[in-house]
DNA sequence: GGATTCATGTAAGAGGTTACATGATTAT
DNA sequence: ATAATCATGTAACCTCTTACATGAATCC
């Protein structure tokens, strides 16, 4: 199965709680996840749009008296499993830690799901593993410059590494 | 002066050094650049012809007996002003280190330029007083999911900064 | 004889952004 | 009065990617 982009999940993970018409959906993303991630509105309609098409998500028409209607879009079950399969999985790549691998542990925590402390463990076994394989490049790299992109890479995944064992993995465990 | 996106500055650095055809940049980021920085033919070409409209680049056929010709592109005096005006000045988002400062401190060492230690000691600066910010968010943070996203900024800025002061240092200092 | 190198591109599409459009309602 | 909120979208654009196209020359 493939992985989507990271912001569909985050779609997702908002429905999972509950449905929700586009608006609050926004509001959500804005409210709880604030400057750690954005959508545009643009996107996030082309993405509901989307997200149906495949049958993650349907929706239905809300008629109100003094507003504009809404269409209020709930999980299928087969969108409900593909984001639990993306939650529970370790962030493969480093640069995606940084908005994936935090929004995984936002949900984590919103939907009060067991499993946190699993996730933040495989996080750190996969971290360890790409810090391994650095130090291998890094033992037999020739160039100055290439050395040096190693060491700035190491030194990212160890700082990343260390956040895991100590903050994550505080966040996970309290209550 | 807008900034533009990195890809066209290592175009620009690329020629910095001496005039080349497109095959010979391909070459060029393959072979020093490497695993750092990919460039695909297509938008190669795509920004060569959009850095000449821009007078950043000037461009002449190099007709040969048994091969292809070859368009070979030259910096102007713009592109060139473009340019070191990019290399000399510290990266804004923490993000673009990754491949726009290490962009930077390749060419600084490729083309012999001076400077390199005045760079590394502002990248430095920027990057303590955002984590002086960050610091300060954190302070005021209610949320935990807050407070552990700004953790982990401050965390790998830390990392930068002190592979900036150790190993950037002694990659600019060294011959 | 077949793969790789040389050399330049086009086409299609993914993911994302900003700006614009609409129109009523509620808060200041 | 005017600004913000509610609610949904479209249009245009940007960066970048993968796949495809071409055709001779040289390496193994």
């Amino acid at each position: 199965m493939k992985t989507r982009p990271a912001t569909e999940y985050a779609l997702l993970g908002a429905l999972r709680s509950g449905s929700k018409h586009g608006y609050e959906i926004l509001q959500f993303f804005e409210a709880r996840l604030g400057s750690t991630w954005y959508v545009s509105t643009s996107q996030l309609y082309a993405l509901l749009k989307r997200l149906e098409g495949r049958g993650w998500l349907r929706s239905s028409v809300e008629v109100q008296e003094t507003r504009p209607s809404r269409r209020v879009f709930s999980l299928t079950s087969k969108g409900k499993k593909a984001f639990d399969q993306w939650l529970f999985s370790p962030t493969e790549h480093v640069r995606d830690l940084r908005v994936e691998f935090l929004a995984k542990l936002f949900f984590m925590k919103d939907l009060r799901l067991r499993g946190g402390r699993e996730l933040v463990q495989s996080q750190a076994s996969v971290l360890e593993s790409m810090k391994d394989a650095q130090l291998e490049r890094r033992k037999w790299a020739k160039e100055e410059f290439q050395k040096l992109v190693l060491d700035a890479r190491i030194a990212n995944i160890a700082s990343w590494i260390e956040w895991l064992e100590t903050k994550a993995e505080a966040f996970v465990s309290g209550e």
